[in-house]
DNA sequence: CCCGTATTGATGATGATTATCGATACGGCT
DNA sequence: AGCCGTATCGATAATCATCATCAATACGGG
């Protein structure tokens, strides 16, 4: 499974004359070992437990080379930091964001999907993907219930 | 109809024991001046037209005073620099972005609003707001046109 | 094992936004 | 109109995330 990503990490490399190098490899470990939503600052120090003199600044130019090859996607930049989650295996998804306590629900909705393809067909656009983020009350931060 | 923004800012700061001062008279003035999307420093700059002296920090503060009090919207935050566009009169929409030219398309979608009421419902969130960018290249922007 | 090249990590530079702070402008009150 | 406590201003330093630089080092094909 973990190999997976490996595999895909070194034949993108090697597409592009780069190494597979072991700096990158900890970036990596680091980061398929975070659950979603993290910053490459959370990566950073994920990777600093692996390999204590790992440099922030490879922490920064690997994980832009995991979201190039594929593995990693851009979740989100709502407060100052960007926030990557897996992209293997992790199919396209949209965010309902709980204002109040932060907790986050992944969702898919076809209705969603199939009426921004209407929206791009309508301005004769092309599309190349889109961010869609809902924010909210969850359940457990509603004021009070309705009966 | 200009004196309506002007009206709203004062009331806002009114309720709140701030005041209506030359500068923040200024930011608005500005601000209205301006086409939608604009940066921070974008306004700073128009600001400094009607006001040479005025200071960035000023209009920095004045931008966000402008958002709270309904005038001012933050659109999108896509670069590094947020972008605010009038709230005032300017009912909710989304966009749509050409990722070669920077074109910007502003629509409302009824089916796409109504798919997200129902997921809302369908986890048990209160909305409280939505940001939805669609990506994609423009018709000038396209390869080739299709037959 | 060698060598040219890609990479690394420390450090300084960015750019946008914010915090600080002494000087100044508001505005309710007399 | 003049006073005065407080909100505000503008200049400047400080953050924060991210990038660029650069000398030292690690890769890996031959
Ligand atoms: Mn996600
Ligand atoms: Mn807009
Ligand atoms: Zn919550
Ligand atoms: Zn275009």
């Amino acid at each position: 499974m973990n190999g997976d990503e490996r595999a895909i990490l070194e034949r993108y490399l090697r597409s592009r004359g780069l190494k597979m190098t072991q700096a990158r490899e900890t970036v990596l470990t680091a980061f398929l070992g975070l659950e979603s939503h993290v910053s490459a600052d959370a990566i950073y120090e994920a990777a600093k437990r692996l390999d204590p003199g790992i440099g922030q600044a490879t922490v920064f130019r690997t994980v832009k080379l995991l979201a190039d090859a594929g593995l990693a996607r851009e979740a989100c930049r709502d407060d100052g930091a960007r926030r990557y989650e897996h992209a293997y295996n992790h199919a396209h998804h949209d965010h309902l964001t709980c204002v109040e306590c932060g907790a986050i629900v992944e969702f898919v909705d076809a209705d969603i999907e199939r009426a921004q393809e209407a929206v791009y067909r309508r301005y004769g656009f092309a599309s190349s993907g889109h961010r869609l983020e809902l924010y909210g009350l969850c359940p457990d931060c509603a004021p009070f219930d309705e009966p």
